[in-house]
DNA sequence: CGCTAATCGAGACGGTACGTCCAGTCTTACG
DNA sequence: CGTAAGACTGGACGTACCGTCTCGATTAGCG
C-alpha cells in the first residue's frame, strides 16, 4: 500500500503529462511552452521543472506515458509473418495521428538536445530495436535464418527506411511498403540472384 | 553587367551565411540566434528577416552554401562501385565534424518546421536522392539490374539504414557498414539464398 | 528643434511615470510590481528597465516628476514669516494625501536601497534643504540674525521634528506644530530666558 | 518556574532570531528572506510563520532583543548632563556598526509596512521617548524648566534633527552635533534674544 | 506509563514577480 | 532606397520567495 503523498504526487505528474500531450496536439510541439501547460494543468511552473529538466524531456516523458500497449513481438515460427505484423502496427501507431506528429516532434528535438537523444534511445528506441533483434535472433537459432545472419545490420535495413520516409522524404508509410522492404530484405534485389 | 548594388547585396548575404556557420560551430544550432548572427555579421536584423523568413531557413541556406562540390555522381560501369564511392564520400563530408552536428541540427530543425522541411527536401534531399536513382536506372538500363528493379525502393534502403544509424541510434557512420548495407541490398540477407 | 525620436521615447517615459503614480495610488508603493506597470502601460517589461534600474527608482522619478511646482522660497523681508508660509506649503503638500503615503514610502525604499537614497537626496532632499539654507543666509546677511548663526543646524532644527514626527511617530503635522517649532528654534526653550 | 516546553521553544525563537540578525549583517535586510533564515537556522518555515507574520515582524524582534542593555536614563540632577549622556549612548548604539545599518532597514521597512510601524512605535520609538519626556518632566517639576515648558516638542526637536540627518541626509550622527542640538534647545537661536 | 495532541524539520505546492533573452516589427539617420 | 542601429511590444525563460499545506518523527503533558 503506497503512501499518499506518492499518491498526490503520482496525480499530479500524471496530470501534467496529459496536459502535455493535449496542448501538444493542438498548437504542436514547436509552439509549447512549459509556461502554458503549467498554466492549463493549473499547476506551477516549478512543479514541473522539479520533475523535468527541459520541454523535451518533460515531452518524451509523456508520450512515452503512451504507448506502453502492443510492444510485445507475436512469435509465431513465422519470422516474416511476425515482422510484418509488428512493423505494421508500429507504424499505424508511430506515423498517424494523433501520434505521428508528437513523435516526429520528439526525434527533432532529440536531434537538437542531446540529453534527449541521449532518454529517448535509453527508454524507447533501443528497447524497440532489442526485440525485433530477439526475434530474429530466435529465428536464427531455430535455423530459420543463416548462422553468421547479421542481427544488427537486418534491424537497420528494416528501421532505416521506414524512417527515413517518415522523416527526411516525408512521405506516410504504407503496409505494402513495409512488405517491399522486408521482401526485399530477405530476397535481395539483384543483380542476377 | 550586373549593378555594384547586387554585389555589395551578395557580399552582405555571404557574411551573413559565413557567420552563420561560424556561431553554429561554436554554440551550436539550438542556442544560435537571429540576434547575434546580426551582431557578430556587423549587420541589422531586418536585413536578415528580408532575406529569410527564420532561423531555420537562413540555417538550411547557410549550409547549402557549403557543400556544392563533390556531389557528382561518378559513372565506371560498375554500379555497385560507383554507390560505394559516392556514398562513403557523403558519410565523409555529411556525419563528421565540422559538418555532421550542423547537418544533424538543420534535420532536427526541419521535423519541428515544415517550412524548413520543404526546403530542405527541394534543395538537398531529393536531388540527392534523384541522382541515385539515375545511377540505378542507368545500371537497370544497360541490363546489370532486372527491368522490374524498384528504384525508390532501393533508394530507400541505401539511404535508410545510414541515416537511422547516424540520426535516431546515433552511432558513427563507417565505410565498412556502407559496405554491408550495400551488400545486403543486391544479395539479400536469406533465408536460404 | 528636438527630433521625433525623442518625441516618442519622451512620451513613453512620460505614460510610464503616469502610469506608476496612478498603480501606486490604487495599492501602494509596496504591492507596485514592474510587471504590473508594465502591463498597465502597455509597454514592454525591457522599456521600463531600460529607463529605470529598479522600482525605487522609477518610483522616485514619477513622484519628482510631480512636485516642480511650488519650490520657490518667497522672501518677503520678514524670514519669520517666509519660513511659515514656505513650511506651511511644503506639509500640506508632502504630509496629506495624494502625496504623502507615496512620499513615505519613498523615504522607506530609500532607507532599504542605497541608489535610491543617493538619487533622492541628489534631486529633492539636497536642493530642498538648499533653499532654506539660501533664505536664512539672506536673512543672517541683512542682520536679522546673528553674525555666527548655524544655517545648517537651524535647517536641521526647522526640518528634523517635522519628518520624525510624520514618519517615526506617525503623527499628521500641521499648521501649528510647524508654528511652535519655529518659534522654539529661534526664541529657545529655557532654561530662564 | 516556567514548564520545558517553553525551555525548548524558546531555545529556537532565540536561535532564529539571532540566525536573522546574522543574516542581516551579512546580506543586508532588503536580501533577507525567511526562507534563507528558516534554512540557515535549521527550522521549518512554518516554525517562524507560527510566531511572526512577516519579515518585518521577526526582524523588528530580533532587533529588540538585543537592545535592553543601557535604556536607562541617568538623573543626576543636571538635566542637560543628562540628556547629552543618554543621547551619546544612544546615537553610538544606533548609528554605528554593526546595528546602524539595521536599525535604518526597520525604519525603511516601517515606512512600507503599517503593521511594522506600529509594533516598532509601541516596543521601542514611544517607550523611548517617553523617558526622555519623563527626564524633562522631572526638570520641570523641580523648576530647572519652565512651569509652560512642551515637553512633547522639547522631545521632537531633541530627536528630530538626529535622525532627519541619519537617515534622510545620510551623514553620520556626532557627540558634537548633538550637542550643538541641545545648546539650541534651550538657547534658542536669535534673533537678538 | 502510555497515549493523545501539539510541535517540529523538511519540503512540495500554487502563485507572483523577478530580470533576461529573443522574436519579429518599426523608426530614425546615414550614404 | 537599402542599410546599420537599435527601440519597441510581447512572450517565454528559469529562478527566487511567498505563505500554505502535508508528511512522518519527535516530544508533551494528561489520564
Amino acid at each position: 500500500m503506497t503512501d499518499k503523498r506518492s499518491a498526490k504526487a503520482a496525480g499530479r505528474t500524471e496530470a501534467i503529462m496529459r496536459t502535455t500531450l493535449e496542448l501538444g496536439q493542438e498548437i504542436g510541439y514547436a509552439k509549447l511552452s512549459i509556461e502554458a501547460v503549467a498554466a492549463r494543468a493549473g499547476v506551477g511552473k516549478h512543479t514541473i521543472y522539479r520533475r523535468w529538466p527541459s520541454k523535451g524531456a518533460l515531452f518524451l516523458d509523456s508520450l512515452l506515458s503512451l504507448n506502453r500497449p502492443g510492444l510485445d513481438y507475436p512469435d509465431t515460427g513465422d519470422v516474416v509473418a511476425d515482422l510484418r505484423e509488428q512493423i505494421h502496427m508500429a507504424i499505424d501507431l508511430l506515423d498517424r495521428p494523433p501520434l505521428g506528429p508528437l513523435y516526429r516532434a520528439l526525434i527533432g528535438e532529440a536531434l537538437l538536445n542531446p540529453q534527449v537523444a541521449a532518454a529517448l534511445n535509453d527508454h524507447f528506441i533501443t528497447p524497440q530495436a532489442e526485440m525485433t533483434v530477439a526475434r530474429l535472433k530466435a529465428a536464427r537459432d531455430q535455423g530459420q535464418l543463416s548462422p553468421d545472419f547479421d542481427l544488427d545490420l537486418a534491424m537497420g535495413i528494416l528501421s532505416g527506411p521506414l524512417y527515413f520516409r517518415a522523416l527526411i522524404i516525408q512521405e506516410p508509410l504504407t503496409h505494402e511498403y513495409v512488405d517491399r522492404v522486408i521482401e526485399a530484405l530477405f530476397a535481395g534485389m539483384g543483380p542476377r540472384r
